[in-house]
DNA sequence: GCCTGTGAATCGCTTCACAGCA
DNA sequence: TGCTGTGAAGCGATTCACAGGC
């Protein structure tokens, strides 16, 4: 998902390669980790701390492997060097300074959340457009406005960057952050950011994890009609119209006719 | 990633068959889509909507090749038709009504979120342990105790929840929703939560994200170092205790030049 | 000629199964 | 004996490249 841009093709660092899927995980290990530190635990086995990451031991310990052999045979992992050495691998030895652009709800609620802090990172400064947000405190941080963008970003050496603004001026923004200098961007605005080679974007977009939610809910739905039978297949034929020859159609909703079709955005 | 629970071997659904990560995507073509409804823009080329989305064009034509054949040789898709297909197909042509548990500042900014209404779904209700919480309005919908939380659910049909509470208590409000009937689950808190076979979770965690972004960027500043060499001998010493009395095994010490923060050179 | 739809090749991740070592 | 580490098989997704139809 994340890193989507212009492709990859594998860029450089061709040693040391960590499979995406895995660094992705990795967060995910630590976490687990990190509770069986809080109580103490000294060594955990594949099969204990993959349950405890909701996946399975093989890929656990695949995902290790690639990171050294960090445990030891018949025993299990050192519970606090993996810590380490995970977070040392993510980079979470170091501080990152970040901003967060665009202080709405979501701005705000990100701003006081606490798992950011709790890991290598540190909200260097909120940023909005609005001149009536200037100067408020939003989680003990004083918003500063947009204009002071490119100077927030080089006093702090920021290379982080999270868009939370409405999606019409996300592009605007990214392009501002990217221009002074971040090469890292979390977009949650509901649009494809476009950035240049060598900056990463991922992007959190809550009304997509509902749809495709939503997609298995259906589904699921008509299993409890059809319990196994499936409609007689209908590959070839869509339900609805095709796409009427040329200029002029119209989406007639002759199957499950439950609503217009159109939404809005 | 998402849909991580007890595996799901390749559950029913044999015909139509639609790969997740086509799934996935949809949402996005969707969003691309209805802008150039917006503009009025008739039919668009696979290489326009695929650019718009942010894929290539050979993927966006081998997903929409899963729905049917929905386009025209020669010409392009019709975008109001494939709007309401792919609608229909994500199940967004029906209401969904959600329940948000967990109304800090996350739950707050969820349930404000324009991106909800907008699609199929509808908040039904914003439920909090907090009784100096209960009947204040949030984005104009009255807060419920967690007591009522079972009533809600059957009362108005919902079958997705989003629980946006802090981790101790996620898998607890998990457990009660999938009780209450709830099959489909949006995940914020930064908790595996196990649920029985048939829910879906799927899972949104801010500093997961941020983890992943810091894995890259520290890359790329290793990379400007370090062009491609790698500091051979590192006889680094983990701050951590290496596995307890066995050997010290570490294959490839920081390979990559690592930039100690935290840790000593 | 242009653009979709798709078999075939390829790539990457997951899973298996067992060798290797404590 | 118990559990890690890993080659190899398996599987799904992506990409290629071109046939098919407008």
């Amino acid at each position: 998902m994340a890193t989507d841009r212009t492709h990859r093709p594998a860029t450089s660092t061709r040693s040391r390669g960590i499979p995406e899927a895995t660094v992705a995980r990795l967060p995910v290990y630590l976490r687990a980790l990190t509770a069986l530190s809080e109580r103490s635990v000294p060594t955990v086995s594949s099969e204990e701390l993959a349950s405890a990451a909701g996946v399975n031991s093989a890929k656990l310990r695949k995902d290790f492997s690639y990171l050294g052999s960090y445990g030891t045979r018949g025993v299990g992992y050192d519970v606090e060097y993996l810590v380490y050495q995970i977070s040392r691998e993510l980079g979470l030895t170091q501080d990152w300074p970040v901003v967060i652009v665009g202080i709405g709800n979501l701005g705000a609620a990100l701003a006081n959340y606490g798992g950011f802090a709790s890991r290598g990172f540190r909200v260097a400064a909120l940023i909005d457009a609005d001149p009536a947000m200037a100067g408020r405190p939003v989680a003990g941080i004083p918003v500063q406005h947009t204009d002071a963008l490119e100077k927030i970003i080089s006093d702090n050496g920021v290379s982080i960057g999270v868009i939370a603004t409405p999606a019409g001026s996300a592009q605007q923004v990214c392009d501002r952050l990217v221009q002074a200098g971040v090469t890292s961007i979390l977009n949650f605005a509901p649009t494809v950011l476009s950035v240049p080679e060598g900056v990463d974007v991922r992007k959190v977009d809550l009304s997509i994890e509902l749809q495709i939610l939503a997609f298995h809910e259906q589904r699921k739905a008509g299993e409890d009609i059809l319990p196994e039978g499936v409609i007689p297949d209908d590959e070839t034929e869509p339900p609805v119209a095709p796409p009427a020859d040329t200029v002029t159609k119209r989406p007639d909703p002759g199957s499950d006719g439950d609503r217009p079709a159109v939404m809005p955005a």
